[in-house]
DNA sequence: AATAATGCTACATAAACTGTAGCGCAAGGG
DNA sequence: CCCTTGCGCTACAGTTTATGTAGCATTATT
């Protein structure tokens, strides 16, 4: 499966290039705030769900299988689910977000 | 559980840190594909809708009204739609997340 | 005036998310 | 033993959000 041979190929290619599947990825509503509460470190499924605040455990569950899938999170860890070390290198990334985000916030409070 | 009032509940609070509102905000559909495009350079309303792949205009519209609201996206400039100087540094955070999904995919195909 | 490109809206259909209830299982206590 | 507790997870109806197509109003070009 998703071999280079596009299956769909009308005006635009799909997702070929791994940032646009990224970008996929992280566009689904709940993978970066996954992500980013899992930072703080491994934890079961419930409390995954308290930390996002109070998220459907069909949601948690749905979006665990497509981190798991991507090589992002794993299952069945000490402590319950747990980010990967890709997933890990990719959370430090989101960091610079976090500052950006203080600087953007304080700028729109000024308007 | 409704603590609309002042008091900071770290849980349910919806979303007050901006770091919280910048996730809710690329967590959105077409977000993050859209200002990506947009680092491109300036560009019509019809040029964004090819540069993603044939998204609906009704999507564009709606987007483009929350990226403007979020002072990341510029109207009525010279070529059109255009980032703004905030929208420009967040695209820029991007970058290193480019690098790592290619390292991602390599490694996925290893496997 | 005709043509073409622009930003954008309308609206029906389809897909995605939400919230609640509860299942089956395993561990711990009385 | 049974009884409770917490676990990962599923079912499903209801709501929200996205999609796709048609086309309108405006402006620029020919």
């Amino acid at each position: 499966m998703m071999t280079t041979m596009g299956s769909s190929s009308e005006a635009e290619v799909k997702s070929t290039r791994p940032i646009m599947q990224l970008i996929d990825l992280l566009g689904t509503k709940w993978i970066m705030r996954i992500l980013w509460e899992m930072n703080v470190g491994p934890c079961t499924f419930r409390e995954l769900q308290d930390r996002c605040g109070g998220i459907s455990p069909t949601m948690i569950n749905n979006r665990m299988k497509d981190l798991i899938e991507s090589n992002l999170v794993d299952k069945d860890s000490p402590g319950g689910y747990q980010l990967t070390d890709s997933g890990k290198e990719l959370v430090i990334l989101f960091s610079p977000l976090n500052q950006w985000a203080e600087h953007w916030a304080k700028e729109r409070n000024e308007e």
